[in-house]
DNA sequence: CGAGTGAGTTCCTAATTGGAACTCACATCT
DNA sequence: AGATGTGAGTTCCAATTAGGAACTCACTCG
């Protein structure tokens, strides 16, 4: 299987990293998040070659993470704007900060704090469940097929990941 | 600047993508937590090379999240398990189920979905303030510069990541 | 003894990155 | 008018990585 075509299996994680799963994307996504909108500044701060960003940002903006908003005429120039959906990125990028913080910080400490607006506390968020507000983790979540998957699990061979059958494009699992 | 420096720097996002940021380490991470744990399995369930999966297990078990336990002698055999470091991965994994199912889901509906055992509902997990347990978003959190970071802030120059000086390895921002 | 297993290795080809320079459409300065 | 500057890409080539398929090793089993 190819990288490329893993969006395309019937897996959440595989789907969604086939929009930000590439090497650059979740950095370009943190800047976004700390308000860097042109490409200029997206590549100064992150250093990766311009080329690259190029094809980051345009993919992102095929897939409604951006929007490519023009913020003036002559000469027409434009920006990149996180939309609703990139927005809902944000848990991701809070988790792997988190995670940063947590277990590569040196012995100089965390190189950010995160701060919540609405009680002024330094934080690390952590994941609860909106039906009874208890804590969410490895150890009590269960994970179990949902619509999309019940539908293959007729005749599923325990492969999670297939590549497309040559010609019928539903023959992929979880 | 090269993706393998990454680690380097002061940020923890791209610290974390250091140890989980290359192609294939999250799947590879899903399957984990559903339980798989021997080499034979990541290859048949997700589908990459023998190459690329060697490669992306031992660097796992470099940076401490899997650790190779012995199931067998003769011939001997391992297995690779999360440890604590690697379980802490989960809210990270699960923010990219969450968002594939938000978003990224066909017409069949989700393939996959979470039930809280505690409670025994089916939902999303969202993040919450530990302090005050309300709701963290884009929009109510602030990052500010911590520990590590406020050291290196007094001869910024803008630059969120830059490669390391010649000789001086401590030489780089965020 | 021959076949099977689990976990890698090897080798070679195909993609993807990294670096650095070059382009284009204007705006401004001298 | 011509020179210089800006923001946002493009191009080209060398260096890394990934994809495929076959091969190895140390044993176990029938």
């Amino acid at each position: 299987m190819r990288w490329r075509e893993i969006g395309e299996t019937t897996c959440s994680v595989a789907r969604t990293l086939s929009v930000i799963g590439d090497r650059w994307t979740l950095l370009i996504l943190r800047e976004a998040f700390l308000r860097t909108r042109r490409f200029d500044d997206f590549h100064a701060h992150l250093g990766l070659t311009r080329h690259v960003l190029t094809a980051r940002l345009n993919t992102l903006v095929d897939e409604g993470v951006f929007e490519k908003v023009r913020y003036q005429d002559r000469p027409p120039r434009f920006e990149y704007r996180l939309t609703e959906k990139g927005l809902d990125l944000y848990p991701i990028v809070i988790g792997l900060t988190r995670w940063g913080d947590r277990w590569m910080a040196g012995e100089d400490g965390a190189p950010v704090e995160l701060v919540h607006r609405e009680c002024g506390h330094t934080m690390l968020p952590e994941l609860g469940c909106p039906e009874c507000g208890g804590p969410v983790n490895a150890r009590n979540v269960e994970a179990r097929p949902g619509p999309a998957l019940r539908a293959l699990l007729t005749n599923d061979d325990g492969a999670r990941m297939r590549r497309a059958a040559p010609r019928d494009d539903k023959e992929k699992t979880r």
